[in-house]
DNA sequence: GCCGTTTTCGGCCCGACTGTTTTCAGTCG
């Protein structure tokens, strides 16, 4: 059982025991638990293996949760989360989840009403019954009547790229506001979440209401949720809930630290600050003893605050970040500046829609100093894989053009040859012996049962051709989950093996994801940043595996392709 | 349920907004 199935457990007892009306500090102490989990950068059955090491030296982790994950190792199963399933009605985790329906409103409202589908409840709004209850109103039932609206639409979190082009809308359009003075975004978007589930705006402005008037105006507000003194939720298109928030310069910083999150983070900060007889809010730091305030215009002045340096957005989710500040060794993260090859391409060969040359030159006009050329093999015949004689003729296409491109550009003989379904490379070793670059990738038996498939993914590593694993999970974000893989063993035997793993900078891929890559390095596998680019546009999302990368923690040393050529060439 | 060099008990981040309340609970982030 992996790490992220033992958090999922914690996760929905967290969220059953809530319904019972549990302590809610015991209900947050199993949501710390699986975040603990989650957020770890090594397997919880291997620390539970090690005699010298125990579980509740983790933070978040003591007897009690401990015992819980040992329970799950050994049986696959807790007694505990199977009773509370039992007795908490389905219905109520459906209503919950409601915008504006929280935990006991939606008790009281089952409770009382016999409510046993969402179409119950919305019958029980539109006869007036919902209004009768006490502590509930007209406002109350139509505004859980919009929810259910809203959750029908599938308010699903959105990708990081998607939420960039609608910050980049709405930006251009604030920007227009005469009573802006200073703005930033904030929240998941800044950090760099994988997704977004809302989109957060600061603003210092003239006139707070001119600024929150010229953001219900922007063409695509549906609705506007709520609106106060200093804070406006509006919707966007169907469902997309955008908040801002008006602050004065001098509160800028402290408020641009809160709004950035993520929660977790904000709740560590002001423990800190709490030890040290601070307050931390979204209006600056203060002395609890006389209110006193000591920071807040910028954020290095809030960590300063605490006695932290201040720590990169990409890194703010509570997971070592404080224990790295405390010590001084914060990630100098790496940028895009860094980025010197891109390693996973493909042409008019196969699924490509560009020639060698169009993809070389648009490669140079971005800086990059070598390319890999990595069509499809055989076996993907969808988009008509190269078998061994197409993909020498592809080569000795190659061979003919690099004098063109001598000292300004390196053009590798590559291939991204998959990974049998039997198991195996679709190319015979004496082919890939020739290439200079070897990517494997599993495209076809996505679904095998986890041994089968990671099986398969150790042989390619095993291969003494294969220089790297691309898109070593497959999930599609929100289209696909990964592959039922044991990444444990898979990073295990890449750092023996001294395979790359890639990091795919596609926005619909950003595989592996961040943990995963805060665990490559720990076992100090290079990893390779690629852009699986078909179009020249496609190299543009080099952007995103970089941001990506940020929040798994990773330096320029710790991306293989940031190299220089010769320094790269010695990995393979 | 977790945690600790003020502690093994008594805390556990902090505030905006809404609706329904005549002083605050629920929800959200």
């Amino acid at each position: 059982m992996d790490n992220s199935t033992i958090a999922n457990v914690f996760d929905e007892l967290a969220e059953l025991l809530e319904f019972k009306g549990e302590n809610p500090f015991r209900i947050r102490a199993y949501s710390q638990g699986a975040k603990a989990i989650r957020d770890l950068d090594e397997s919880v059955a291997d620390i539970v293996a090690d005699p010298n090491r125990k579980l509740s030296d983790l933070a978040g982790i003591g007897k009690t949760l401990a015992e819980k994950t040992e329970t799950l190792l050994q049986s696959g199963s807790l007694p505990q989360l199977e009773k509370l399933r039992e007795e908490v009605p389905e219905v109520l985790i459906q209503m919950a989840r409601v915008p504006g329906l929280g935990a006991k409103k939606a008790a009281k409202l089952q409770k009382e009403l016999d409510i046993d589908s969402l179409a119950d409840l919305r019958a029980a709004c539109e006869s007036g019954s919902v209004a009768k209850i006490k502590g509930f109103g007209e406002k109350t039932a139509q505004a859980i009547l919009d929810g259910l609206a809203i959750a029908e639409q599938a308010a699903e979190r959105i990708r990081w790229a998607e939420g960039d082009a609608l910050a980049r809308s709405i930006g251009r359009h604030m920007e227009s506001c005469p009573a802006i003075e200073t703005m930033q975004w904030a929240g998941s978007y800044r950090r760099g979440r994988e997704t977004i589930g809302d989109l957060d705006l600061l603003v210092v402005a003239s006139d707070r209401n001119a600024a929150m008037d010229h953001l219900e105006a922007y063409g695509d507000r549906s609705q506007t949720i709520a609106r106060g003194d200093t804070k406006i939720s509006i919707r966007v298109g169907k469902a997309f809930q955008v908040d801002m928030r008006c602050v004065d310069a001098n509160q800028f910083g402290a408020a641009l630290q809160y709004f950035t999150g993520s929660q977790a983070h904000n709740v560590h900060t002001r423990r800190i600050a709490k030890d040290k007889g601070l307050k931390i809010n979204e209006y600056g730091v203060f002395r609890v003893d006389d209110e006193t305030q000591i920071a807040g215009a910028t954020e290095e002045d809030v960590y300063a605050a605490i006695g932290l340096p201040w720590i990169a957005p990409e890194l703010r989710e509570d997971r070592n970040e404080f224990k790295l500040a405390a010590a001084g060794e914060l990630p100098e993260l790496i940028t895009e500046d860094d980025i010197r090859g891109d390693l996973h391409m493909h042409t008019t060969a196969t699924d490509g829609q560009n020639t060698i040359r169009e993809m070389a030159d648009a490669a140079i006009a971005r800086g990059l100093k070598y390319i890999a050329i990595t069509d499809h093999s055989k076996r993907v015949t969808m988009a008509m894989g190269l078998d061994a004689d197409r993909l020498r003729d592809q080569w000795a296409m190659i061979d003919e053009i690099r004098p063109e491109y001598e000292g300004k550009l390196v053009i590798l003989k590559g291939i991204e040859c998959d990974i049998l379904e039997s198991g195996g490379m679709d190319l015979p070793d004496d082919v890939l012996a020739e290439a200079d670059w070897v990517l494997a990738s599993v495209h076809y038996g996505q679904r095998q049962p986890r041994e089968k498939i990671t099986e398969r993914i150790l042989g390619a590593i095993e291969n003494e051709h294969v220089d790297c694993i691309a898109h070593p999970t497959g999930r599609l974000i929100n289209r696909r989950p990964p592959y039922d893989v044991d990444m444990d063993a898979v990073m295990k035997a890449a750092a023996a093996n001294g395979t790359l793993m890639e990091l795919n900078a596609n926005p619909a891929r950003l595989d592996l994801n961040d943990v995963h890559l805060a665990a490559a390095k720990k076992l100090g596998i290079p990893i390779v940043i690629s852009t699986d680019a078909h179009t020249l546009d496609g190299l543009d999302v080099m952007q995103y595996g970089i941001k990506q990368a940020r929040r798994g923690g990773l330096t320029k040393a710790d991306v293989a392709n940031t190299k220089t050529f010769k320094q790269f060439a010695k990995l393979l």
